[in-house]
Order: C-alpha cells, then structure tokens, then sequence
DNA sequence: CGCCCTGTTGGGGA
DNA sequence: ATCCCCAACAGGGC
C-alpha cells in the first residue's frame, strides 16, 4: 500500500542504513525496471557511488548519489524496499549491496514498480517538471492554492486530487479519507468548490496524511520484513471506509462507486452527492 | 477447478 | 481536458 505516508515512512526507516554508504553492487534482474534506458546504463551509472541523501518527492524515492547522478525509485503498487530481508524473499528484481554488506532489495510481485535515472539537478528539475506538483505537506499547498489549481475543472474532485501533477502524493485511499473528513463527494467537479470547501479539502489532506505517517512511524523494522508494512499501518484514528459499514461519523451505510477509474468509498450523508446538472 | 473481477499507480492513446 | 485501457500478478467470489 504505498502512498505518500508509506513512503515517506520506508524512507525514514532507510534514511540511517544507506546514507553515507556506497551502491558496491547493483543487479537489475528485471529489465523492465529502467523504464527508459537499458539496465546496464543505469547500472553503470550508480554502481560505485554513495549515497548522500535518501530523499522522497511525491511518491518517489530519491537516491540522491554522489556527483549529482540521481535514482528515482516508484513502488507503483505492490513494490517495496526491504533491508536484510530473507534471502529467499520472493519476486525480487532488484538486488543493491551496500559497501557494509547490508543488502537492499527491491521486491515487487507485480512488477509496475521503476528505478529512473536522472543525471545532474537540471536532468532531475526536468525529470519531475510537468509530473508532479505541489507537495501536500508543505506550507505551498492549502484552500487558497487549491482553489486556484481546481478553478475552471470540470473534472470529478476525487480525479483532481489523484492528478499528481497538481498534487504529488495522494493516492486512492488517502483521497476517500480526505473528502470524507472535508464533507465533499468525490464526483462533485472541481472547480465547483468554494474556498471554504478547498480550505476543508486541504486540511484534511494534509491530516489524513500526517497521520499515516505518524501512524507508520510508530512501528518499527517493519523495512526488513516483506509482510511488515501490509499491516503496519492500520490505527484508530484512519478508519479506512468500505461499503456496507457503517460511516464512523454518522452511521450511515458506505457505498461503493467509481470516480476516476477507482473504486471509490462514500458516505452520501456526510459527503452529499452533487445536483446533476443537466446539459441545456 | 476454472473463470471473472478487482486492485495501493501512472503512462499513453483516443 | 478527459476518459479508457493497459502493464503483471494474486486473491477472492461464484
């Protein structure tokens, strides 16, 4: 499950083991991993080098390296970074040996996951530019900036807030969590909001993801387990919400429905489904 | 047992 | 600007 708190707690949990430490060994047993050069460039191109600084940007890691060469890591959706695992973990397809022989493998049954190359801050500006937009968490996102992006978007809210390029790092379950708590469906069109309603939009985003990161932050080594992040980060306070329960706010029955291509969680009570407005 | 549907993501084509 | 399909595979329902 990793969406922006997920990675952002891997990286945390990674950050002390690999920082500072050189990539003695990299195997790309998956070639569709590099998505647009061959493996043995992008291999050539970070074998040998140190680690500077994990960083993350949306929802990828960022292998900051030496010489400015950077590796830019996606989970997709059923990728993981695990340190030490077991040997026999399955469906690796990337193997790095650190100078001090710990092992960083990158698993991934489903195989959507990608390593990208960027080379120089210019290669990596470009990488990133008309991909990925605000960060949630910073102070650059809140009602004011989302009224402006959604302004004119005739687009369902719930596909505004997947559209990494205005938002980097929400993801399908994050995004139910956070219209449920502002009180919007996710089918009402985006530029239909007020600022009042973007103000509660972007609160809320930012709270349901803080709170997957405080959540993911108070377990531990789960980075060196393959099942450890599956259930690592269920918590009180982000009741995920799911058809036929009952809303943890009002009680009414969840239902089900599709927005943006995803299955979609809603509470039609809290979350009041918008007027259809018929074409003239 | 087999078939069909679904899915935590994002890119590309229509 | 939007929408739909696809990538590759596991797991659940029927």
């Amino acid at each position: 499950m990793p969406e922006l708190p997920e990675v952002e707690t891997i990286r945390r949990q990674l950050a002390p083991h690999v920082e500072g430490r050189t990539l003695a060994r990299v195997e790309i047993l998956d070639a569709r991993w590099t998505v647009a050069r061959p493996p043995e460039d992008v291999v050539d191109a970070v074998e040998g080098r140190r680690v500077e600084r994990l960083g993350r940007r949306g929802k990828y890691f960022i292998f900051e390296l030496t010489d400015d060469v950077y590796l830019l890591v996606h989970l997709r959706m059923t990728g993981n970074l695990l340190l030490d695992p077991a040997p026999d973990t399955p469906y690796q397809r990337v193997i790095f040996t650190l100078d001090d022989g710990q092992v960083l493998r990158f698993c991934d049954p489903r195989r959507f996951g990608t390593g990208e190359l960027a080379l120089g801050p210019d290669g990596l500006a470009a990488f990133f530019d008309g991909k990925l937009g605000v960060e949630p968490l910073s102070d650059d996102f809140d009602g004011r900036a989302l009224r402006a992006m959604a302004k004119n978007r005739r687009a369902p809210v719930k596909a505004f807030l997947l559209d990494q390029r205005h938002v980097a790092g929400v993801g399908n379950i994050y995004a139910d969590e956070a219209l449920h708590r502002a009180g919007i469906h996710p089918l009402r069109p985006a530029g239909q909001l007020t600022l009042t309603q973007c103000a509660a939009l972007a609160d809320a985003v930012k709270l349901v993801l803080a709170a997957g990161i405080d959540a993911g932050g108070s377990t531990i080594d789960d980075f060196r387990h393959p099942d450890g992040v599956s259930g690592a980060f269920q918590n009180d306070f982000l009741v995920h919400l799911r058809r036929g329960e009952p809303c943890h706010t009002c009680g009414t029955t969840v239902i089900k429905l599709v927005a943006a291509g995803r299955g979609t969680y809603v509470c039609e009570s809290c979350q009041p489904r918008p007027r259809v407005r018929r074409r003239p």
